[in-house]
DNA sequence: CGGATAGTTGAGTTATCTCAAATGCAGTGG
DNA sequence: CCACTGCATTTGAGATAACTCAACTATCCG
């Protein structure tokens, strides 16, 4: 248990004074620059950096507008208490996360994984979540952001308002899927369309080398993800490999035959 | 299959052009007032109809603002197939509807019931929905407004939008609790839940009598709300009534026993 | 009265769970 | 480097919650 959160660093003050005045592109540094990604990602600002609208500051920007602190934490701990969701908003900059409800009794339910870019719920941007707990599954960097001043700023720039409730209707629609899955859809279903789910996300971010991807998740994972126990993910796993749907070795997923594996989640 | 969607009457277009210039008070029409409550309950708006606001028109205009068509619909019939979630955003005045996701083979997942006052999901206030569909369970009486016109309502009040995010925020915190249930609770927990945060939801819209309330569900709707089958939701009401938690008797339930009710809900 | 939809009940099946033991694997401290 | 501890995974054997099928009854409505 090496609790070395000793990395974090705090932005400068600086920044957060140009900002709030508006005035842009100023104060670029380039630390600020390296995490922009993450911002413009999690809310869908735009496609990629570098396209700027007229009416406000250029999207490379946004990140530097705000005040933020840089935190490192280590797998397996958690980011977010389901207690404190106070002022401040939590983003991946790399890692991976999750973010779930739990029961007193220990019963766990996956809402979703958080991938560098995802922030926790768009929803919480304007308002603090409830009893979601946000923890690192792999080791994560993170920003906090003041909600207070996302909030200003997402309201003096109109077109940022109208991405955010783009992205709101996009969650909403990926948590109705959730409920669907759990409610009607069978293990090999429910497994089958994660794992296509996530490439998916994944092949948006850039991050699949090849036809493996990057696979950090332990089968708790998905076990709390599908509403399943980790003895039957194991089984429906060891299934899908057998039948030479995916690949599993060392952390990372190689679907090898997409047209069963899809035909078995019942896809699209 | 009667279809007689005659009923259906449309409102006038002087209550829109008064609106669309923000004067307020005005063509407050007797017809207009009598069907505010709908816009006001869905919106959270405020708790009583006659409390204003300095900025924008009284609450109780708001419905009056909008061009709005007036339909009835029987029992059983669709609202709003998941095809068409074009311009229009339906309100249910009275009766009660559900909203669910559909598969191609049939099965349904119910992602919440809609009681009067409830608009679709907040979400599709400002852009369509996906593959939702909305159905009457009893017959309904609902209004649609047009998106493009709330919208600029919407954004026009600061205080309206607030209100609205607000309502989002609530409703992606039950559809995570949604999630939470299918996955990780018991077809016992699933149902008395479902029980209870319908009694809760009509002890607000203050439709409950005495100890009975309106129950007009099908279990064929409990069934699909709740992931399972109408088989076994009509076991495990039978031992809820047998052991007598609750009474069910011509579309209306009583909880007898709130106390073990919540026990076996594991409610809260 | 007849026909449709809804609810009940029993018998047998199945998907998923629980328990438990065996194996592997990674990090820790000596 | 080794032994050790703690987590992850695999596998098997049974247990069980929920499902399917099917027949029967009740209710509703024209």
């Amino acid at each position: 248990m090496a609790a070395q959160n000793g990395i974090a660093s705090h932005q400068s003050q600086a920044v957060k004074s140009g900002i709030l005045a508006g005035d842009a592109e100023a104060d670029l540094t380039q630390s600020a620059y390296a995490h922009t990604a993450c911002l413009v990602y999690g809310l869908h600002l735009c496609g990629r950096v570098g396209e700027n609208k007229a009416r406000r500051p250029g999207l490379q920007a946004i990140g530097s507008l705000l005040t933020s602190s840089h935190n490192k934490i280590p797998a397996r701990r958690t980011i977010c208490h389901h207690k404190e969701w106070s002022e401040f908003i939590p983003i991946i900059c790399h890692g991976w996360a999750a973010s779930s409800l739990t029961l007193p009794d220990g019963r766990r339910q996956i809402l979703s994984f958080l991938l560098p870019g995802d922030v926790v719920s768009s929803a919480c941007l304007l308002e603090p979540m409830s009893g979601r707990t946000v923890e690192a599954i792999t080791e994560v960097t993170y920003r906090k952001f003041k909600r207070s001043e996302l909030k200003s700023i997402l309201f003096k720039y109109p077109d940022l308002l109208e991405k955010v409730t783009t992205a709101w209707i996009e969650e909403r629609a990926q948590a109705d899927e959730l409920a669907l899955d759990l409610g009607r859809r069978t293990a090999d279903e429910r497994i089958a369309r994660l794992i296509l789910n996530l490439a998916e996300k994944l092949a948006k971010c850039g991050t699949i080398i090849g036809q493996a991807m990057e696979f950090p998740l332990r089968q708790r994972h998905i076990a709390d993800a599908t509403g399943l126990t980790p003895v039957h993910v194991s089984k429906v796993l060891g299934e899908f490999q057998r039948a030479g749907m995916i690949k599993i070795r060392s952390r990372s997923l190689t679907i090898a035959n997409a047209t069963e594996l899809r035909r078995t989640a019942d896809w699209r």
